[in-house]
Formats: structure tokens, sequence, C-alpha cells
DNA sequence: GTGAAAGCGCTAACAA
DNA sequence: TTGTTAGCGCTTTCAC
């Protein structure tokens, strides 16, 4: 910039007044300016912008896994909504690694992010490590997932909503012998409750055994699909687009038909329900809506300081060619 | 930093030394340091450092798209490989865009990243746009793309061959009546390049009816895919694994069996080809070894100026259930 | 409307 | 081994 002020035969505040298109520059010296720093090929340098205004126009995003259909699309709505604003989107992937939680925690705080979109997966007992963001005043707010005893704002989808209409459908068409597959009992209690809730509704009340456990591998999806049509079931309910094609699979393994023989539900509406050889039924989540609500909410702490209420959206059901009609 | 110096009783170049373990200051004065600075919850400021040093310990990546699982994949081979060099990674995501690339460029000089991995879409009219890179002395490479009117290393894996090889495949179980599905001619020459090649060597030459143009959203995949059901095809070939789940779903509606009827192969064996309900057969690219060599090639451009020779590596057949045995 | 000068937090050359 | 100091490139206050 120095360059470009002697070349232009103005001061340095000139420069920079003219160059960040400020008022107190008269039109004709600006545009002066701003071809010859054009010409000198100027490219501002923004650790230095930095550091003078203790901001950087970067707010960062941690997710769990970039691989993930979901968390590919969280990002690419999040890029769009942030950019639009102005400003450049940081990605921290923690491979649902606590550790790496507060790696990057870390890593945000010492790179200046100005606000921080947090999908978390931190056990409750590491919960503790967000509070950084607060002693650094650094607004941040949580997405698609909440910590009762954290007073951080947050937006989602309601889990338990969409699969207790989920379950409810399959009621209706008078199947019973429904299981359920969960990555963890614990983590994934929203869906549990939203199955049973509706179980209730119709009179039932399955034992713990229809709700199975599995890694996201998809051999071990797998092998537990198989280990549930031992048991004869009608319905296989997943968390999970993924989990409902590795289901299927082995279901066509087994020469079991789709959805004659067996109904299989899938979660979120991801691209895997959607190019499968046989279209999956699932439950959408509104992943935009919930990442502009998320990006704008942020914006509002960190101009205004007003903390926006948390909001929880509506999931729907898409109904393809998994279930019957 | 500053108060850390001042409660510690040292100076700040002390601080400085000591904090990040450089040689110079006793074992015991370091560890005090150290110790008071987690208590006073110090966080270094990299803008600061990177205008000092001018380096910002931070690689750009460009890529097209997130959402593929194609470059979902490269992002995490990519990221891991570079944080275990102690870098950070910086994702500029184009959607395929010349303009954006141009953006992402500028963003990424302005930023002042070290280094950058680059898979371009640019057309070669816009070519010029990465001699910026030049301009500013930061080093980059081209990542499963060249381009040959320019001297830069790049890294990729030999598409024509894995066409080649999979098209031959085909033709020596007897098939000839085979249809390829592209993105676009010019672009996508060097699969359409290996297709003749193999025909030739089996003595056939089919017109250029057979190379068949579709973008890639789904529902134009699923079009395209029913004009070329009609012309009686026994293969189909395309670029890409989710083309293959777009041409077989297609083929389900129409009630053509896979792969009795008609064989169906994909391209990058992606999570596509296997989680699909009829796990695809297709051509694997080494996506872990490119994005490693990629980074190291950066690391060595970077750190000793040498820029190691590019590389091309070679795919392989992935036979599953589309095709024959 | 324009210019001079201070200072953001850090590193590194040099002095002690 | 430790301390003093200059300066990275930029913004912004204040004087002119």
């Amino acid at each position: 910039m120095k360059d470009v002020a002697r070349v232009a035969k103005v001061s340095l505040s000139t420069a920079s007044l003219a160059l960040n298109g400020k008022p107190g520059v008269t039109q004709k010296t600006k545009e002066h300016i701003i071809s010859i720093a054009k010409e000198l090929n100027y490219k501002p340098n923004s650790s230095a912008r930095s550091l003078r205004v203790s901001k950087t126009k970067m707010i960062g995003l941690i997710i769990p896994d970039i691989v993930n259909n979901f968390y590919g699309v969280i990002v690419e709505y999040v890029r769009k909504e942030v950019e639009s604003y102005g400003y450049f989107l940081l990605l921290g992937i923690t491979g649902s690694n606590s550790a790496n939680e507060e790696k990057y925690i870390n890593e945000f705080i010492t790179r200046g992010v100005d606000g921080v979109i947090y999908i978390p997966q931190l056990k409750h007992s590491d919960i503790r490590y967000v509070e950084q963001f607060d002693e650094c005043k650094i607004p941040y707010l949580f997405l698609t997932a909440r910590y009762e005893e954290l007073d951080v704002p947050y937006v989602l989808c309601d889990l338990k909503k969409g699969f207790y209409e989920m379950t409810k459908h399959l009621l209706e068409q008078g199947l019973t012998e429904i299981y359920v597959m969960v990555g963890d009992k614990k983590v994934d209690q929203p869906y549990i409750s939203g199955f049973y809730e509706a179980c209730r509704e119709f009179g039932i009340c399955p034992d713990e055994t229809v709700i199975v456990e599995s890694s996201f591998e998809f051999e071990a999806i797998q092998e537990v699909a198989d280990e549930i049509f031992f048991k004869g079931p009608q319905a296989i309910m997943t968390i999970s687009d993924i989990m409902a094609c590795g289901v299927m699979q082995q279901a066509r393994k087994r020469g079991i038909r789709i959805p004659e023989e067996l109904s299989v539900t899938g979660y979120d509406d991801v691209i895997y329900s959607i190019i499968n050889h046989i279209p999956i039924s699932t439950v959408m989540q509104p992943i935009k809506e919930m990442c502009v609500i998320a990006v704008n909410n942020l914006m509002n702490i960190m101009k205004y300081g007003i903390v926006p209420p948390s909001v929880i959206l509506e999931p729907k059901l898409v109904l393809r060619e998994t279930t019957r009609d």
C-alpha cells in the first residue's frame, strides 16, 4: 500500500480510505488511487488489517465429518450465507472426537474468528470446552444440537417429532413388528422417545430389544441388519439415510423384498435416500433453513449483541418407495 | 503475552521464546512462563505472528463442490495430511464457476496462505488467473487435473487408462452395444479416448452417437438414460458413480434388469457405488494416495523450493454387481 | 480533503 | 541466559 500511495502521490491514509471505499476522499483521487492499485496488482494484507481492527472477517464452522453428505450440505449452505455477509468460512472437522473439538476451538480462537457455528458431538463431560468462546467473547451458537445445561442459543430440527411421525405412519399401515436401528441409545434418545410416543398412542409398548445399536461403518450396519432379519421384522427404522442403505443392501442379499416384505426408513433426506436404486422413504430436515437461520442469528449477535431466541424447526415425512402406500 | 511476561517477571522476548519452545531459555523459566500462560489462559494472536513472520501456517484447497462425495473425501485426506505438518486447511468451494475460482485465488492471496492445492475447472480461456500465485510467489499445484500449456506441477490419476480398462472388460464379455455418458465431451475427452482405444483393439469403431452428454442434475441423468434405453444398449458406461446411480434408477423404472439385460459402470469408486442397493462396478481412483502425494510435494516446494516431478497414478477396476462376471 | 503519526501483538536481531 | 527495541502492513485519530 505504501507503493500505491507513493506512485499515486498521496499519503498512506488517503490510500487506505480510498481502497476501502470510505468517505473523506474526492471521487477523483479515489479513482486514481484505485486504478494505480490495480496496475500495481496490489493485494491487501489481511493479517495486518486483522491485527489492527481485531476482526478477521472469518466465521468458524465445526462439524464432525465432511464425508457424510448431511454435513457436506450444511457446509455448502453455511458457506453461501456467510459469504453473502462478506465473511470467509473456516472449517473444523473433528471426526466426532472430543479432543479434536477442543483443538479446533483453540485453533479458531487463535486465528481470531469473529463468530462460530458449532455442530457439537461433545460428551456432556467435555462440555466445558465451549466456555472458552465465552471467555474470549466470541459469539457462537449450536447447530442441530443443544445442551440443556448450557445457556447457548441453538437452531435445530425436532428429531423426536420426525421419528414420531414416521413411526405413526408405519403403525397406521398395520405394521407392528418394528425395529429401530440407532447409533448410540443415549445420544439418539430423541428418536427413541418419538418412537415410543407413537407406539403408546397405538396402545402398544415394544420392549427394549427392538432398539438396536450399530456403528456407522457400512459393514457393521449390514451385520446388525442381519441380526434383526432373524427376528422377523415388518419394518426397520433407522436414524440416517445411509443406515437405511445398509439395511436394504443386506435385505437384497437375503432375498427380502422391499417394501412388500419389509419397510425401511431413513432419516435426514440427503442424497443417499434419493439416488438409491430404490428411493428411500425418509424424514426431511430443513437443512437449508437451519443454516440460513443459524448464520443470521450469529450475525445478529455479532453486530448488535442481541441474542435471538433459539429455534426448533419442523421435520417432514418424505414417502418414497421403501414403505408401502 | 505482555501480561504473561509481566506476571512471570520476564521480558517479552523471553516469554516469546519460551512459548514457542525455542532455545535460549532455561528449562525452569520456560516451564514457569508456560504455567503462567496457562493460568492466564493466554492464546497467541496469529494475525500478529503472521504479520511479523509473513507466514500464516495455512494451506488453501480449491475444490468445485463439497456436496459431491469425491471432493468430500479429498478434503478429508488433504486436511489430515496438512494438519500432520502443523498447517491449517482453508477451503475454497467454487461451484465450478470461473469467477468464483478467481475470487478464491484472490481471497487466498489476501489471507496469505503459504501454499495452495488446486482442483481446477478453469476454462482454458481463464487459465491465466492462476498466474497470480506465481506473481505472489505462492507455491501451488494442481490435483486431479493439468493444463498442458502451464508449467505447473500436478498429481492425478490416469482417467483414460481407467476407462480403457473398463471398456475392454465389457468388450471381453461380448458386449458390443456400449453407450458412454459424459458430462461434457470436451472436458471429458480422456474418458472418451480410453473408450475408443479399447474399441479399436477389438476391431470396432462406434460412431459418435454412442457418446452422450448429460448435466450432473439427477433428473437430467435419468432423462438422458431414458433416451439411451430407446436405442437398445447392452451396457452404459458413465464417468461418475452418481451418474451410474441415475441410470440404474431409470432402468428400474423401465423394468430393465441389471446386470442381466444391461451392464452399468460408474467411475471414482466413492460411496455412491458402495451403498447403492445393487453395488456398482466402477473404476477406483487412489484418492488417498493422490492427496498424500499432493501435500507432500507442496511441502517440498514450500520448504526447499524443489519442484518434485508431477505424478500420474494408476486406476483400478472394481467389479461389483452391475456388470456380469 | 489530505497528511502525520501512533499502535495493534508478535518476533528476531542485537546488546547486555 | 535474558532484555531492549524496531518494525511487519494496516487503520484511525487528530491536526492542518
